[in-house]
RNA sequence: GUGGCCAUUGUAUAAUGGUUAUUACUUCGGUUUGUGGUACCGACAAUACGGGUUCAAUUCCCGUUGGCCACCCCA
């Protein structure tokens, strides 16, 4: 990880230093205006010449590079595996779509919206963002793409990049790695305790237990009816909120409720509860869900102040928290209901429920843990199974090895190797940095005998193989 | 958007208002030709950018950019 600011260094060449230097130098001790001017923007050009022109990433952006690699493609891959045995079908969407679907959906007046959107015209003057969250694109998808005529509900699942102009801070960036799912058809109780069953049971895969913060915000007239009631009572209480809660009285009542201020949450202590405004059948429903989760083992916490910050949610709304006080204040996923969203966005009165994963926040609690874990002297797992090298030596066999790679592969055979280097003493020496534990080593001699050698790098111990039975003993070390 | 801390090679670091900016690791090459781990030799590589103060700035000051962290908000 970057724990150092990026370089933008602008590299000067040695020569160009010493003509500073010497430009520079003291010998002219004239003291008049116009020289040193003069001094200095020759200084200036020269060095300007020289500077070589770098590149970085933009603020809020970064690079996987190989060494958090494995890692991604570790929570992808169980991601993968969760996600499709609980019978989604993976989809994708444009990065960049109208602005007006998120607008529109997400709603004017939330921070999202106003503040983050990466916002800009595109050739024609129409208004394009780039995408902030996957739910609104997901229901355009299935409106768009006729998804009502499929076997209902629809459930989906993606990954991607969302972007967010935020500034940047500990587990949040400009663009932000996501996944989750959407089930879109299906109005029963049970759809929302099985997306957070998967939301759940992913992270657990993944070794990260989490808590589920969950609450219901009713259907929107529930929450209206609410929202007068709550804003009623903020009025009278308005002289011991937060600044900041003062505005939000009448711009976003509902967010005094999570407010972090100490005046706020001794006012809120008294305030309206959201789950005595819900009608009857908001209640049920929601009682219905958490009896779903209570039979399958999944741990919650009721949390009246949960109400989350996009306008398109209805009834259940939920958050996953790190079981784990070093990270607890993160949400490592959201999510919740939005019944009203399919129609507002212009398709039938569809329900759907979904929750989606921030991956970059679940990468960083893995790495932590694992570096934490080589502090300690353990050896990452992957280092502990057996990895096999290739080498070889002279022209015949070095053209001889791609085929014998391509063999290999087909008989699902990773082998470490490096065609380029000629001398076997520099692939040796490879073979050992990877940490290979055997060494095939194919020479001229092998070439012609129809034979490969086999290191292996512990014991020094070399026997020499028939090429035709070279994958059968390959797999039996890599078995091992 | 607001605030706090910070910025020297790929990484981790040292030093200084004034000769060639330290050291280690990494990378690359070598210590004779078909054998790695150790040892030795060598090479590459940095004062984020812009401005100011000064005879002289990597060092002091200001701005910008970026990083870390908190708020806001969210995943």
């Amino acid at each position: 990880m970057p724990s150092k600011s990026t370089k933008t260094t602008a590299k000067k060449t040695k020569t160009t230093k010493t003509t500073n230097k010497s430009k520079v130098s003291p010998k002219t001790t004239i003291k008049s205006a116009s020289t040193s001017t003069v001094k200095k923007e020759v200084k200036k050009s020269v060095e300007k010449k020289d500077k070589k022109i770098t590149y970085n990433t933009l603020r809020g952006m970064r690079d996987i590079t190989p060494k958090n690699g494995v890692i991604w493609q570790n929570v992808y891959s169980v991601i993968r595996n969760v996600s499709n045995s609980y019978g989604f079908s993976y989809v994708e969407t444009p990065i960049l779509e109208q602005a007006n679907l998120f607008i529109r959906s997400i709603g004017k007046g939330t921070d999202v919206v106003d503040k983050e959107m990466y916002l800009f015209e595109d050739k024609d003057g129409s208004k394009v963002c780039l995408r902030p969250e996957m739910t609104a694109s997901m229901a355009r998808s299935y409106i768009e793409n006729g998804m009502q005529a499929l076997p209902q509900p629809v459930k989906v699942w993606y990954h991607g990049q969302m972007f967010r102009h935020d500034r940047p801070q500990a587990g949040r960036f400009r663009q932000f790695y996501q996944s989750g799912c959407e089930t879109i058809g299906d109005s029963g109780p049970v759809v929302d305790a099985e997306l957070i069953s998967v939301a759940y049971n992913t992270l657990r895969d993944l070794g990260i237990d989490t808590v589920v913060n969950i609450n219901s915000i009713g259907t929107l007239e529930d929450r209206q009816n609410y929202i007068v009631e709550l804003v009623g009572y903020l009025r009278s209480k308005r002289s011991y909120l937060s600044e900041e809660s003062k505005k939000r009285i009448n711009k976003n009542p509902l967010r005094i409720l999570d407010s972090k201020e100490k005046e706020d949450i001794e006012v809120m202590e008294e305030a309206p509860q959201i789950l005595d405004w819900l009608s009857p059948e908001s209640k049920k429903f929601f009682t219905d869900v958490l009896e779903y989760l209570d039979e399958a083992e999944i741990p919650y916490v009721l949390n009246s102040k949960l109400v989350r910050g996009l306008d398109y949610y209805s009834n259940t709304v939920f958050e996953l928290y790190a079981d784990d006080e070093e990270f607890s204040n993160l949400a490592l996923g959201g999510g919740g209901r939005y019944d009203g969203l399919i129609e507002q966005l212009g398709g039938q009165p569809t329900p759907a429920a979904g929750f989606s994963l921030g991956l970059d926040r679940v990468v960083m609690i893995l790495r932590k843990r694992q570096e934490k874990l080589e502090r300690e002297g353990q050896k990452p797992v992957e280092e502990k199974k057996n990895k096999v090298f290739f080498a070889q030596l002279g022209i015949q066999a070095n053209k001889k090895s791609l085929y014998i790679l391509e063999f290999l592969r087909r008989e699902g055979i990773t082998v470490y190797h490096n065609l380029a280097k000629s001398s076997l003493k520099a692939q040796m020496e490879m073979a050992n940095k990877i940490g290979a534990t055997h060494t095939l080593i194919l020479g001229q001699k092998e070439v012609q005998d129809g034979s490969i050698l086999v290191r292996n790098m512990d014991s020094g111990i070399q026997e020499v193989v028939d090429q035709k039975k070279i994958a059968n003993f390959v797999k039996k070390i890599l078995q091992a």
